[in-house]
DNA sequence: TGTACATCAGTGAACGCGCGTTCACTGATGTAC
DNA sequence: TGTACATCAGTGAACGCGCGTTCACTGATGTAC
């Protein structure tokens, strides 16, 4: 159980070709010596955790899709669960990204009817990688071994760098500035942002294995358009 | 695949005696012919549940705690889903009762403010029985192939006697209760009880697996408090 | 009241499966001289 | 520039495990006569 790495992320796009530069030649990649096997077994594993969800985090079929045997994969990562670990944090990053790319769209006006819309923005933005992305959305609340032992998954000191840490805090400024705004009354304030995380949250829920599952796009869009009016008529509420 | 029963339910507390009514003598009860299996199978696998959720839920665990071989849970379930899916059914009940249970100490009144308390109340018992029983509760909620497979767990027509009808019904209900005394702008009703379903089932995941899963009761509860002023104040407002 | 027999509710052994993980190993790579 | 050698990154076979499920069976129960 000695604890390896995993703190090192998981960039599964761009370097693919290896640390050599394109040095190897087309083709086969010489069988041996991979190159970024610990990248291309977390590409394999989100692959199947897109569908099935956390529980499809298998470490064997995750080094068959690669093409490489299982005991390959204990080169980087300590066992499943690291594996598992390091596909939840990409996910949790995807997560963020999905709502900043939201927020980005809206107004970046300071009054009060901009920051609601920011609010709303981010909402979307979380919902959005939700449904796009059921599987992996469902890794990346999933319980994680290696988070829960160290104290149930609870955010700690230390852990400001962490992905989730960061996407609540978008939601955190963002009724930061509802509140400077003035649409807000400050005395809302406090712990507006576990609300509003947990209705989104919900929301998701509902949406992925509730009774909501079968709506329509257009649907979908309205039933969460109507909770973010009522979550701001409460949050604006005098 | 043929589709067993599964649909007698769970009554699981006061008939252990079997139908003979008693007629057994004490002791190793005749070892041969249980008298009620099904829902000592049941039991078995409520506890699995209770700690470990609804991976835990293993057939051949749950006979082994009845003291059976694992075949003869196949003379009262098609399998190990149909298992599963009996302890689900059973969780939702007690979530529902839990409401009930909740709803029932509001005041009966029939004013506005009566009605936001009764919505309140649902509410904590909605979170009070995630929190007594964080095992059953993630049953409750989890997927299940037995339902999945009938058009993705969505609520149908037939669906009327099933408890997370109910439990929603008793929601609905409440909401009615509140537009009728004045208390919500009629325009503001639709779509609210999907809004605090979604609220209230996000913050259960956030005080059990998420960001709040060690807080003391009283801040988990001043948590929750808060997060019904926010959406009773979205409710409410003109 | 007694008995034959169908039916019901269990047993126990075995199956195949895929998993996570470990072992001793070997092929490829890069570096010191 | 060439060579010896340490190190790195893989292989392949095997392990034990517990699972869900099926098979042919047998002990207990209840019912028709």
């Amino acid at each position: 159980m000695a604890d390896m790495g995993a703190k090192t992320g998981a960039g599964t796009g761009a370097a693919a070709e290896g640390p050599g530069g394109g040095r190897r030649a087309r083709g086969p990649k010489t069988a041996y010596h991979h190159g970024d096997l610990r990248n291309a077994l977390i590409d394999a594993a989100t692959g199947l955790a897109r569908d099935g969800g956390p529980e499809a985090i298998v470490l064997r079929a995750a080094a068959r899709r690669v093409g490489v045997s299982p005991t390959a994969a204990y080169r980087h990562f300590a066992g499943q669960g690291d594996l598992l670990h390091a596909v939840k944090e990409l996910g949790q990053r995807r997560l963020t990204e999905s709502m900043e790319a939201a927020a980005a769209l809206a107004p970046p006006d300071s009054g009060p009817r901009a920051a609601e819309e920011r609010v709303r923005a981010i909402g979307r933005g979380y919902l959005a990688f939700a449904r796009k992305e059921p599987g992996l959305y469902r890794v990346a609340f999933c319980r994680d071994p290696l988070t829960v032992n160290s104290l149930d998954g609870a955010i700690e000191p230390g852990d400001e760098d962490t992905w989730g840490f960061r996407s609540f805090g978008i939601l955190v400024q963002a009724l930061d500035s509802l509140v400077e705004s003035g649409g807000m009354a400050p005395y809302r304030r406090t712990g507006a942002e576990l609300t509003a995380w947990a209705t989104v949250h919900g929301l998701a829920m509902l949406f992925l294995d509730g009774p909501l599952s079968q709506l329509t796009e257009d649907e979908t869009d309205a039933v969460a358009e109507r909770a973010f009016d009522l979550l701001i008529a409460g949050f604006t509420a005098p």
